[in-house]
DNA sequence: ATAGTGACTGGAA
DNA sequence: CTTCCAGCCACTA
């Protein structure tokens, strides 16, 4: 059973459109905890596959691509951003002026 | 209940 | 630009 904060979390990147992405901390505060970006991070990491999550498409604020642990997770999340369309700088970064989404007000409302 | 752990963040150095 | 740092928070042992 996954608790109600994960299960809001997974409706919301579930949400995020082809070629756009969320922040950390946008997804958090969609998901009704706006100060749970780091929770939100948490998350992600523990989603076990079984529940397919466009989960690529969730950077850090800075328009970042966060790296884990394991570097090629990070490889692979920059690869399938750009297979999409996002634009990724060589430096592993999106413009988030050009690829935030955001979505119709009162779509996730806690 | 307490302590430790980050796929976070914004500000300071 | 890069590091460092102190809040923040859900989750776990």
């Amino acid at each position: 059973m996954a608790t109600e904060f994960r299960s809001r979390v997974r409706a919301v990147v579930r949400a995020i459109p082809r070629g756009k992405v969320l922040t950390y901390g946008a997804v958090a505060a969609l998901a009704g905890r706006p100060r749970a970006a780091r929770a939100v991070g948490a998350a992600l990491a523990a989603e076990s596959g079984d529940d397919p999550l466009p989960w690529w498409r969730v950077i850090s604020a800075s328009g970042r691509i966060t790296s884990p642990k394991v570097h090629h997770v990070n490889r692979l999340q920059r690869q399938l951003l750009t297979d999409e369309g996002t634009g990724v700088s060589e430096g592993g970064r999106v413009d988030l002026d050009r690829h935030a989404w955001r979505p119709e007000p009162g779509r996730f409302v806690p």
